[in-house]
DNA sequence: GTGGTCTAGACCACA
DNA sequence: GTGGTCTAGACCACG
């Protein structure tokens, strides 16, 4: 049973709340590497959506190399890290990096005291992971 | 003259990235109380954009106390506008560096990868910086 | 079917024609909370407006707080919407009867040739009045 | 010295805020027939405002006959009642009462109740009036 | 199907 | 000169 929280009327698309918080879910090791997610069906009839937008959502993160789909299975945790190359790794972090530069700077923040931040963020969300069996 | 930089294909509207850069610079103290804001068709023709997207910009910031219009006039900083607090400031942060750490986890990236790209981003930005000669 | 007019050349944008009647629809309760509103196209028709004129309506009254959408489905009245009080609606006609009142004394019209003719125009405008039959 | 109040933004017109206010001051009586009006640079020093829209205000009030120019001299308020013909006037009326009549019945005020606020009105504002010597 | 955004360009109202 | 409104019509995102 997936934790997702969707809000309705946030302007933010629904499809991309789901993509974000099961990356997270992911990347901290709350969801493993080759374990089930739920069902399309399932998890649009537990969250009230549209199961088209459950597809959507489960089509990005396969797009993306984080989940892969057996057929009259189910849906699975890649345990392949990334299906991109060195190259495509670094442009899609170097974008993310950019954001919180350009935002850090507008808001006073020095190179130190945004890589302070960052470590610090690594380890509250690494902390919140339940093992670290699968590295 | 503003320094306001606009991306065209990266799914955010464009008026809502001038809101934001908009919103920045005034809490961030660069755009002053009662300071004046380019008229809608300069800043439409600076960024080569339609008025209208401007005048959309500008409406919500008005709708959102940040700014105000004289009539005939032009459009101005509104006075009593709160900055931003510091502990708002690491929580817009925070936030970004977050989607930075997540992203990374799953791209296979540890802490220091993170770091070294979050340097390296720093310095390629600042030094494509423009000069503040023009205040 | 919605009940709107809108007058093209009088100043008043029709927008705002479109906010306030709206706005008056709900707060008498002739749009249930919850009710759906016409989809932006559809009303633009029946109007004979552009559609942009509608969105921008529409717009108007969800920041207000009076109606929301939901993505990809259509537009629906609050369902917390609080209706006017009866001091409300009096202050409302009052500010309206003021206005009758000075033009009035200014143009000669003493009480009782301006209820006279208030009095004639209610019945024109209730014998112009639609009929409900279609609800 | 007049008691005019402006407010710059509400998006009401500042010239229409003043004819509105002295409308009504000349229709109750405030402002005596043949009585002096402020000049307009007086007067737009006194509300900060520009000269030229104190002009417009003026402008649109000799139009509508309730104020006169001499030149050299002043501008003064019209002893006459209106240059309008019967038929100008009852339009002009008609449109308001129709505006109150259609908020009337948007809140549900039916003709009388409609006709004892007009009355209630009236009375109120000519009490407010000073005298009524000019009648 | 729904609403959202953007452009192009005209015309108006205001100070 | 300023901003405000409207139209026409294209294209996109979402469910």
């Amino acid at each position: 049973m997936l934790h997702l929280t969707i809000s309705q009327g946030d302007g933010v698309p629904i499809y991309l709340q789901l993509v974000r918080q099961i990356k997270t879910l992911i990347a901290t090791g709350r969801l493993k590497p080759d374990g089930e997610l739920p069902p399309v069906r399932v998890l649009a009839q537990q969250l009230v959506l549209n199961p088209n937008t459950v597809v959507r959502a489960y089509r990005e993160l396969e797009v993306a190399g984080l989940i892969y789909k057996k057929r009259g299975a189910g849906t699975y945790v890649s345990s392949e890290v990334t299906p991109y190359t060195d190259a495509e790794c670094r442009r899609i972090l170097a974008e993310r990096a950019d954001a919180l530069v350009v935002e850090g700077l507008n808001l006073g923040y020095d190179e130190d005291k945004l890589v302070a931040l960052l470590r610090e963020r690594h380890k509250t969300l690494r902390r919140d992971a339940p093992d670290e069996e699968g590295a």
